[in-house]
RNA sequence: GACCCCUUCGUCUAGUGGCCUAGGACAACGGCCUCUCACGCCGUAAACACGGGUUCGAGUCCCGUAGGGGUCGCCA
């Protein structure tokens, strides 16, 4: 049996680390097994989905690297199969018609909770004759579940879960309108698409007891479930816009890389003994449900930027030079030509281990590309007093003698500045950086300016003097 | 409230009855390297929620308590 999985997310919003993390779980899986990962995208609440979430959700599906297999299927779209289904339990006697209304409803569910119950439908029209419908309603439909007995789910990260079917209540398929319901919607598709694996968030654990009895009812075979732990924020609380709960769109924006946030979220709930850098090849090779944690866990930003740190490092320079001179478009001070493409291209090697993200990485490459004078940091400005001025006059001479312009030449030459004068180095280093970067931190002082060549070189310590 | 699930360092986790004096990673702290900041390297501190069992032996199995989470829509 070829393994089927799907990821199906809603449109009504964008997709969220959560929905990230189930995607790349569902992804893994299917490779791992050799077989086929889906994308459906749940739709039929027309009036919540809109067109950019649906746009978000795939595009940052494809950045991540998680596109599904073959197109996706939009559930909107198979509207008239639902209704198919949802007459077939009717005429099986699997389903019926109920005319309650939106306030009887509600005062069923305050009664029940009055009562200290679980809030569910009592099957009031369960056996009813339909003779006794109320004119000028339109009914729903819903499926006639087992009153009594227990549903067990053999769930592959849960374990064994067992529930009362008193628990379980006539849910709806289809609304008055007669269009499906999730609960509905799901399992028909879900079948129609001989999905094998349902991998999803454990927030629909107690809807899995309700899909399997409607798989049940039709006599078709109950996909395996995997329901895993949600992700929370930092505090233990639910995701929320403080916190994680941003579109994967929003990392893209922060400079994280998808191999890095792929990674990152593998980690989430999964663990292969102490692996910690994991590459999409050696994750296919290892993933599995078993490893993966019954426990919710939290969202750890510090960590993201470590393991985003490391990524971007090993990331050939190539394509992080365009990505860097991209986020430095539109900077005032800058003139993004060829040659501070091509120091960014020099000193990559040396910025890169300074930063976390592209945006600090950016951040840190800017002054390759600015031109004279700099804008100094308030740091940078204390570094150069009077006598930090007379001595980047002095070194301007003694650069005169610098043939080659060679990162080891100037280093000779400014330390030999520096021994002159009878000061340290980092008197002279320091006022020097400030001269060249704008900033009190940088890559290696001699890189720099060899990188900047002599006349850039001069010409930003000479801004200064 | 009812039902379901969860509980190892601050965080992510390893651990499937003896290898645990509980390991790794991030963060924190200290040091080395050093022209700054990083990177890198070395080191320190830090946890089995609690209470009962079962067993020769429990972080690992069972029960209870506490805490946390999820679900209870003609939303998905």
């Amino acid at each position: 049996m070829t393994v089927i999985t799907r990821f199906a997310p809603s449109p009504t919003g964008f997709l969220h680390i959560g929905g990230a993390r189930t995607a790349l779980f569902n992804w893994l899986f299917a490779r791992h097994m050799g077989g086929k990962y889906l994308l459906r995208i749940e739709d039929t609440d027309r009036a919540r989905s809109t067109d950019a979430a649906m746009q978000a959700i795939l595009s940052g599906l494809d950045w991540l690297g998680l596109s599904g297999d073959e197109a996706p299927v939009y559930q909107h779209s198979r509207l008239d199969r639902h209704a198919a289904v949802a007459r077939e339990l009717l005429a099986r006697g699997h389903a019926y018609h109920c005319y309650c209304s939106p306030d009887e409803l509600q005062e069923m569910r305050t009664e029940a909770r009055k009562l200290g119950r679980t809030a569910l439908y009592d099957g009031r029209w369960r056996d009813r004759d339909p003779s006794e419908a109320p004119a000028g309603v339109d009914p729903v439909v819903r499926l006639k579940t087992p009153l009594q007995g227990e549903t067990v789910i053999q769930d592959l990260v849960q374990g064994p879960v067992t529930v009362q079917n008193s628990q379980i209540d006539d849910f709806i398929l289809l609304r008055a309108d007669g269009t499906p319901t999730y609960m509905h919607s799901v399992v028909v598709d879900d079948h129609d698409m001989a999905i094998t694996h349902v991998i999803r968030g454990d927030d629909h654990l107690n809807n899995a007891f309700r899909q399997v009895q409607l798989f049940q009812a039709m006599d078709w075979a109950v996909p395996a479930f995997a329901h895993i732990p949600l992700i929370h924020g930092p505090d233990g609380a639910k995701l929320s816009k403080r916190h994680g709960a941003l579109g994967v769109e929003a990392y893209r924006e922060m400079g994280y890389l998808p191999d890095a946030l792929c990674n990152y979220l593998l980690r989430l709930g999964w663990a292969h003994g102490d692996d910690e850098i994991i590459s999409r090849d050696q994750a296919i090779d290892w993933f599995d449900l078993d490893g993966v944690g019954r426990s919710a866990s939290r969202f750890d930003m510090a960590k993201l930027d470590n393991l985003n740190g490391h990524y971007l490092r090993e990331s050939p320079d190539e394509g992080i030079v365009d990505l860097i001179l991209e986020r430095l478009e539109g900077r005032p001070g800058l003139a993004l030509n060829e040659q501070a493409r091509e120091r960014i291209a020099r000193g990559l090697p040396g910025v890169k281990a300074r930063a976390k993200t592209l945006v600090e990485l950016a951040d840190s490459a800017a002054f390759y590309a600015a031109t004279p004078p700099l804008a100094m940091t308030d740091k940078a400005a204390a570094l150069l007093t009077d006598d930090a001025r007379a001595l980047m006059r002095g070194l301007l001479e003694a650069l005169a003698e610098a043939t080659p312009w060679s990162e080891d030449v100037l280093e000779a030459i400014v330390r030999d500045h520096a021994e002159q004068n009878g000061v340290k180095l980092g008197a002279v280093a320091q006022p020097l950086r400030a001269a060249l970067t704008g900033s009190n931190a940088s890559p290696g002082i001699f890189e720099v300016l060899a990188i900047l060549g002599p006349d850039e070189g001069r010409a930003r310590i000479t801004a200064i003097c």
